[in-house]
DNA sequence: AGCGATCTGCGACTTTCGGACGAGGCGCGG
DNA sequence: CCGCGCCTCGTCCGAAAGTCGCAGATCGCT
């Protein structure tokens, strides 16, 4: 048996520790990839990078300390050069539009196969990129999709956290009227007629997140 | 290295293939136990149980085709000795006690240790019960927690989905006035003022899904 | 500079909600 | 039998939400 002479370095970040050890056991299984550190959430993943400047970065969206999209962010920020993948369970447009925008090199579900995750890692150290075809329709769909103004979306997640016209009022620091005519354009741009059903099809897209 | 006489036989049930061959892997390093089959939904599990008989299942709750505490309601209406692990990334209180009354030996988080994970299984195996301490937590507030009627329950599902107390009403067969008093009673139970503010509680403790 | 699109803000009006009462019928267990 | 919880339906009313029209500010593009 024969040491390959370079294993790409990957670094593992998801804050299930089981996931992390059983994709570490899959990468690990192939000769030219190797783990070289894992980490749960964002901060974590941050100062592995710094120690270790793996070749590619696997990355799950949703954690606690510091959201996906942000790590992603400030690890371009600090080395352009960094190739991220970003392997997460959900597929909603805002997510891969924004990981994608913030220099993430493929997106990838977790009901991928190990073969595929495989590929899609030396796909993105040979520089290229991958999409999973869930995820490129999805990405299909936003262009044509309306874009909501910042007022529109800080109304719809004030609303969404349960906050009333009033309320929102007072921490937007504008009238109440106002405030409806935000929603009222939130409302024929998403597509619905009241505060409830915008806040459905809100979550369906990622614009904003409940639990 | 000798082949231990009997190693208990694992059912995997998760809709993410790359966990499920993280997991297998795992499983597989341990002399006592080994994955038997792998499934990824309701249905496949149902099929795979009555094939291969597993000592004990590791469930995914949320999965397409069939929900996983169905799952768990007809594997042990058709083996009631059926051992079954809920093994999942949520731990809202409602999927937690709906789970264990349907039958379930185990609920665990998937940030769970591999470690963890294997002294689950072989105390499940064992004949003991194994619960997250998140899980236990969560199902000691739900002993205090105010139970929803079906009336409620079916109004709340409603409305979460964007109708209008007419709509409601409608797709009841009852009155409009009959919808506020069960949204009323809904809204002390839960706390809240406002429906808005009820879908996001609603949310939280597992009794709707949105997406 | 001019023009238009967009974001932002406001007032008036109608509809819907939500709270505060009450009240009858049904089923179940003490 | 009699309470008790659930479901049902009602009225009144104030408050909130949603719709309409309108106007100043800003920015990009010609």
């Amino acid at each position: 048996m024969l040491a390959p002479p370079t294993r790409a370095s990957v670094l593992l970040v998801d804050d299930h520790a089981l996931l992390r050890t059983g994709v570490a056991n899959i990468i690990n299984q192939e000769a030219d990839l190797h783990v070289v550190a894992e980490a749960g959430n964002g901060v974590e993943a941050l100062a592995a990078y710094d120690r270790f400047k793996p070749d590619v970065t696997l990355l799950d969206l949703r954690m606690p300390v510091m959201e996906g999209v942000e790590v992603v962010r400030r690890l371009r920020e600090r080395d352009p050069r960094a190739r991220v993948i970003v392997l997460t369970t959900y597929d909603t447009d805002e997510e891969i539009t924004r990981a994608l925008k913030a220099g993430a090199k493929a997106y990838v579900l977790k009901d991928i196969s190990a073969d595929d995750l495989v590929t899609c890692i030396r796909d993105v150290l040979a520089g290229k990129t991958y999409l999973a075809p869930a995820a490129a329709a999805k990405l299909a769909e936003d262009v044509t999709r309306v874009q909501l103004t910042p007022r529109e979306l800080a109304a719809l997640r004030l609303m969404a956290d349960g906050k009333s016209n009033k309320e929102i009022a007072n921490e937007l620091g504008i009238s109440d009227r106002t405030v409806k005519t935000h929603l009222g354009h939130l409302f024929e741009k998403l597509g619905v007629t009241s505060r409830t059903e915008a806040v459905k099809v809100a979550t369906r897209r990622g614009l904003v997140r409940l639990e």
